[in-house]
DNA sequence: TAATTTTGCACAATCGTTTGAGCGTTTTTT
DNA sequence: AAAAAACGCTCAAACGATTGTGCAAAATTA
């Protein structure tokens, strides 16, 4: 049923190797004559050849595959992403294994060696957990690994990721401007550093703005769950804020959910402002005014990195913050 | 610097076929003995083996990774089916290639025959195009096929799909029982048969319910841009209907938005009913009224049928429709 | 002690492809 | 006509793993 070399130059009468070299284009080089050669590619295409990746790949150690490591593709902002990426891979002849680690560093760190184990040239991923020792195993001993969204400062895996403090202080900048004093921030992954970049960038505009009495920040998770029961707190207390900075798309829902179930209105009761940007977004009671990450770009350039390094290229800067953009929605009340 | 059978094997001084049978557990099999056994297992620890599934695959011609082309990650729906089947693939020990078609049928059939050039065990294929000649051969030939979501009709390719003409008969109903009697369906693809089926299943209801005059089918792409600017066009007809029936996720954004411009309200000027069912939908304004398709039972059923088929077990039935359900937004008004 | 069985491991082929080296035969050069 | 060059192709090893067969040496039996 499957052809090979062998089944065709069986068939030819002639040897394995002619057959190969003629169908890889080798003919001239090796002085196949024209009549041989002309006779091999007939039968080639008559049978429907194809050769074998597998064969290649374990002779020429190169499988022209790249593993993509994901949190969650049910995460509108880690699909978009995914999917750039594996255009941008198809762009360039190489196909992409994905795995979902479902946000979970045993799973995470198991996808990186089987990944290792089908010799894929290369690694994308959006880490899970704080232990980097095992990605960094591979980065340097077997495979190069590229980093998006999620990294380790100071270590020497490169890195594509937004300006995460800068979306925090703009953003909370936007809230001061409008007159908010009291803004609470729920927060994702406490061990994620673009988290805690957002919330280095939240404080730092809450200071700057002599607003330190109102610094709040809760939340341990990037879940609907987590923004649902820290605003379900929030709300609860004796001084309620006047705005919510929600550190992901997840998170707000979650925000609007309680806020919903409290009978409050945003942004009139409550202003909400997100991170991550989504086309839904701008269908939500009300579209949401939001922190969009570079998306298109992070993945572009961090997949060009990974090449670069693939074809041996040392990469210049190779641990990048890209600025996000802040979407205007209408989530956000003025306050006089 | 990766190590294999041969460097352990010949640091340790034996054959590389006992390192083999030991490390595949076969090692009481062939009688080697306990001394060697341990020396063995030591060393593979020590630096670290992991065999090669590249050779592996060569030698056994089983890659252990099935292929899934998708039209667009971007796409929730999709996305989630991508990730519930890649979830159920790597439960079975598999990997999974992603190939992102972007709904063109081009690179649909490319990916196809990049799959089997790279010796995929199985394909999950949402389908583009008409043309299934080549997934036949595919399927006939040399790897086994599932069809979701999309699928040919009176074609042997296995396929699970929603029961889209119940939804599309289900949606209309509950527009019409609103007292509803000028429904215009906004579709999708014309020619794929999901469409046609929820079409058909609108069709029927109409014309049950003696609302024949008012049925009105258009568009031609599951796109935004095709729900806003069918939206556009029917608003500026003499006769507006009193309600949409969208036929996709997409559609309904574009529908949605048109509604907007045209400074009407849903459901007050006008009612909207979608199909797919997505998170974000609850919290748009309004929350909308949809028919949800079972994507986490297709997703495990068309895994589990494409493992039956590479187990060699035949499955029973193998085209199967799973009931949609309808869920409660509030995009629809009862008209009196 | 000789014959038999068991133990412990190695040889070599195979999967399908690539590639450096080599070897007859024909053609060209001197 | 002899030497050199060009031509047209094949051999065999290699990538890394698996597996049926086989062969010594040791242990058991007769």
């Amino acid at each position: 049923m499957k052809e090979s070399l062998s089944t065709i130059a069986e068939r030819l009468g002639v040897s394995v190797t002619t057959v190969s070299r003629v169908l890889s284009g080798n003919a001239g080089k090796y002085r196949i004559s024209k009549a041989t050669e002309a006779r091999i590619r007939a039968e080639a295409d008559r049978c429907n050849y194809a050769p074998s990746l597998v064969a290649q790949s374990l002779r020429s150690r190169q499988t022209k595959t790249i593993g993509l490591l994901t949190p969650s593709l049910a995460n509108p902002y880690f699909a978009e992403m995914s999917s750039f990426i594996i255009s941008e891979v198809h762009r360039r002849g190489f196909t992409t294994i994905v795995i979902d680690t479902m946000e979970n560093e045993i799973n995470f760190n198991e996808g990186l060696t089987k990944l290792v184990a089908r010799q894929v040239d290369g690694i994308i991923a959006v880490p899970c957990g704080q232990d980097h020792t095992i990605v960094e195993g591979v980065n340097s001993n077997f495979v190069p690994v590229v980093l998006v969204d999620r990294y380790y400062e100071n270590f020497p895996i490169p890195y594509v990721t937004t300006n995460n403090y800068k979306g925090g202080y703009d953003a909370t900048r936007l809230l001061i401007d409008a007159g908010h004093k009291s803004i609470a921030c729920i927060q994702g992954v406490r061990t994620s550093a673009p988290n805690n970049e957002r919330v280095r960038g939240y404080r730092d505009a809450i200071e700057e703005a002599g607003l330190k009495e109102f610094e709040f920040v809760a939340g341990n998770e990037f879940s609907i769950q987590n923004g649902y029961l820290e605003t379900k707190l929030l709300l609860s207390r004796h001084l309620k804020p006047t705005a919510i900075f929600a550190l992901s798309n997840n998170i707000s829902l979650g925000v609007i959910k309680a806020t919903r179930e409290a009978g409050l209105r945003i942004p009139e009761d409550l202003s909400l402002l997100s991170f991550d940007n989504y086309t839904y977004m701008d269908y939500m009671e009300p579209p949401l005014t939001r922190v969009g990450q570079p998306v298109e770009d992070m993945a572009i350039l961090a997949t060009k990195i990974l090449f670069d390094r693939i074809e041996g290229i040392a990469p210049g800067a190779s641990q990048l913050r890209l600025s996000p953009t802040i979407i205007q929605g209408a989530s956000v009340s003025r306050i006089i």
